[in-house]
DNA sequence: TGTAATGTTTACCAATCGGTCAAATTATCC
DNA sequence: GGATAATTTGACCGATTGGTAAACATTACA
């Protein structure tokens, strides 16, 4: 009561007194971004509204913004929660695992996270494709920091002869764009495949296609000059 | 005069009367498809705007609204003209090639185009992404058609022992995506290289390893139980 | 050169956008 | 149960959206 002012939304104060945060709060936030990962994935930042996020998670508009001030904030604490995750089956890299079973299994754990969290997948993508405006920084920042890390183990591998002489960097960039293909471009997917081939199997059958793909290519077997 | 109503935009009657088509349509068409791809491309359809269109086209709003009645007969318009040649590499796929360099050549030649021609494949890329709302009929026609041919090509190949063994329709998907890669996700692949290798010599490493990841991975040296 | 067709612009519209406000409602805690 | 803080809502705001109307300017062509 000191400030006849406006009350502060909660997001706000959490910062200053992270004890408290209300039940409601937490399962309302959870709601939102719920929400808006499903209206963010489909259109993008500047395509999505906030009349639709507030629809979906069956809301009003002002309560959204009573969790959240700004559209922006939305799309970041969304970011943010997702980023990590994605990230997480390039960390489980292993350097001190067997090559060609740590490239398999990363094709697949890409694959799965394609197949169960394709918004997830569609989200970055949206971001990406317009100009990563919001997410320069983590791009620059962690992932570009992520990836040189891995990209060295990949080297050692190739210098040891364990796999065959490759630019890391490309590698990395053919198994990502490959399996989160299967999220992204999911309707061309089925569109081509018509509906014969869109069930369940797709999955494997890219699984099996992509192993079969990178392992061989990276087979050391004969000398690439 | 014979209506005092509104005068018919130049676009309609075009296709009564075929014959005249104005120097300065042909122009101002050009002018705005050019601009519109601009736009389009780096925020999908939902997330520009008519006026973003004019003022990269250097013309006013109604005086594009003159040309295409509605912002969709931009995006259709610019859909139609960049559809076609989209294809063509896909379409000088050749049956009676060697498998190896038709490949090989096929990677080059999508690869040239993610970096000759990158706002066509974000226009497309992000209208599939957010679910091709509008061309839908040409994925399961055109497109379909083609593809189904040309992995009939492929199946070909692989049966006759030309390469190895594999699903034509995911080795399709696959260059797809590993090139078009280059285009799409061009600011992450900035990001993580870092300005030390974002020259051009990036599509050039990108060729090479992506012809040894194929030519090798499709290899049919051995028997791929 | 005159005039009809074509092209361009200013002013405007209703709908929707992101976001605010104050009042009303509900949960919390003593 | 009452005070207090947290939550929710309807009404609203200025800016922007896609698109229109009609006056005005230019071009093509006889």
């Amino acid at each position: 009561m000191n400030f006849k002012g406006k009350r502060q939304p909660v997001t706000i104060p959490r910062a200053a007194k992270t004890l408290r945060r209300t039940r409601i709060q937490e399962e309302k936030e959870e709601q939102i971004l719920e929400a808006a990962l499903d209206v963010f994935s489909a259109s993008g930042f500047r395509g999505s509204t906030i009349d639709q996020i507030a629809e979906v998670a069956g809301m009003s508009k002002p309560n959204l913004l009573y969790y959240f001030r700004t559209k922006e904030a939305m799309h970041r604490a969304l970011i943010d929660r997702v980023l990590y995750t994605w990230l997480e089956p390039l960390r489980a890299f292993d350097a001190e695992g067997n090559p060609e079973e740590e490239i398999r299994s990363y094709i697949r754990r890409k694959l799965e996270m394609a197949r169960d969290f394709p918004r997830e997948s569609r989200l970055f993508a949206n971001e990406v494709l317009q100009g990563a405006p919001h997410i320069e920084d983590e791009l620059k920042g962690p992932l570009k920091e992520l990836v040189d890390e891995k990209a060295e183990v990949i080297r050692a591998w190739t210098k040891s002869g364990k796999i065959a002489k490759c630019d890391p960097y490309h590698l990395i960039f053919s198994i990502w764009s490959t399996t989160q293909h299967y999220a992204d471009f999911d309707v061309q997917v089925r569109a081509v495949l018509g509906q014969e081939h869109s069930g369940e199997g797709r999955f494997e059958d890219a699984a099996r296609f992509l192993e079969q793909l990178f392992i061989g290519g990276l087979r050391p077997d004969r000398s690439e000059s």
